[in-house]
DNA sequence: GCGTTTTTTTATGTATGCATTAAATAACAC
DNA sequence: GTGTTATTTAATGCATACATAAAAAAACGC
């Protein structure tokens, strides 16, 4: 059902791929700079195809290229979380209305429940990697069942923002008990077409997490992101 | 105040302002294709800054590049147009609502009124360009006024990618007279220091002008745009 | 003629070379 | 030693060369 990659994929996209890894992993530490030459001969490639995966990592907030420093990897402060957060709080209310509105089945809202399902098995089980995997993978259905391609596009942009931040915070953070209550809450208000309430509930619960995640980023402010 | 490049600028900026002028004006029609090859020339440089430029506006969603095709200026069909004003919509009810809370005093709104004193001034001279642009300045200047960057990043990207929609409809559409009715309520909702208000107001304002433009947009579907 | 295979053409993706220029270092005056 | 100027170093931005692979054209079999 799904092949991502059968094909020799360009050397351009492997290291878009293998960069955005580094610095989700930290591999490239927030904050720190890289040349040009030196990410080429970790990838093992020359410098164009590093050069033009840097240029659309830093069209998507990643990474900034100063003429002379080389890649900065962008740290995440907590007003940029507050920024990010306040547009997916926005943008993911409205691809609950939608899907709300769009009046989908049981069946087609299975992945949906399916995520739910493992946030409450990994929460009751304090697995909070699992969680946050299955926590993603809520936040990304409910925007495909939005139905708003752009939407999906801008969302996934902001959650890569602001993925290693969450990483960090994860165990700091108190136990989302309350985000499974509030996912639930939207599922219901999908399957019964009520987009008013999606819409509501949703941005309750996004409102939520940006405070409780900005809250501590202030806290903690010592260590860059 | 506002120096905009002093600099020589690089080649590759130089394209990237030169192709997407080239997109808006039409000369670079919606649908055709382009030989990085081509371009080049056109530009008086080589392939590289106007490949990484292609790449950029790659990003920004006015262009695809297709292996051995080109690149393909890509057209905005009436469901694209309905996706990017429901994210509009989104982003600049969240704009008029901080800036309702910032409670900016009324020397600071004074470009927002002067926006809306020009359309005044065009909508009464019947002059459709002049009100396209002082309509623009408007809505820059709010999502200005909203305070957040990721905000203004996006909806400046959502505006390109409609700008070439709106200058075909420009004349086929009624004229604006309750346009300048919303703008107006919204600028007093945001000098009055009401959130709510300046949203909702500014929601169904977007939202009124989506459904004109798509509809008018799957009237005369007969042209690319 | 028409379908198939071979050859040719050509656009891209990547590597590489080089001029430019910013930064760093050294030289120097005092 | 400190502030200033000259020199060196080195990273980027761009041009260019080239291998690869896809499409187009040609050759061919029947």
């Amino acid at each position: 059902m799904s092949d991502k990659a059968q094909k020799p994929a360009s050397n351009a996209q492997r290291a878009v791929r293998q960069l955005r890894e580094m610095v989700f992993s930290g591999e490239l530490a927030a904050g720190s700079d890289h040349l040009e030459t030196e990410l080429a001969e970790r990838l093992g490639m020359s410098r164009t195809p590093v050069r033009e995966a840097a240029l659309l990592l830093e069209s998507q907030g990643l990474v900034e290229m100063r003429p002379r420093k080389g890649v900065r990897i962008l740290p995440v402060s907590a007003s940029d979380m507050r920024e990010i957060y306040d547009v997916l709080t926005e943008l993911e209310s409205l691809a609950a209305e939608r899907a709300a509105e769009a009046g989908y089945s049981e069946p087609e809202l299975a992945a949906l429940a399916g995520a739910i399902a493992d946030m409450d098995r990994a929460l009751a089980a304090e697995d909070l990697e699992a969680w946050a995997e299955a926590d993603d993978r809520f936040h990304a259905e409910l925007v495909r069942l939005g139905g708003n391609s752009r939407v999906r596009m801008i969302v996934a942009m902001m959650s890569d923002q602001v993925r290693r931040a969450k990483a960090s915070t994860l165990f700091v953070r108190p136990l989302p008990v309350q985000s499974n209550e509030d996912h639930r809450e939207v599922f219901a208000a999908i399957l019964a077409g009520d987009p008013a309430r999606a819409r509501r509930v949703h941005r309750d619960h996004r409102r939520q997490a940006r405070d409780v995640l900005t809250g501590i980023l202030e806290r903690m402010r010592l260590r860059n992101l």
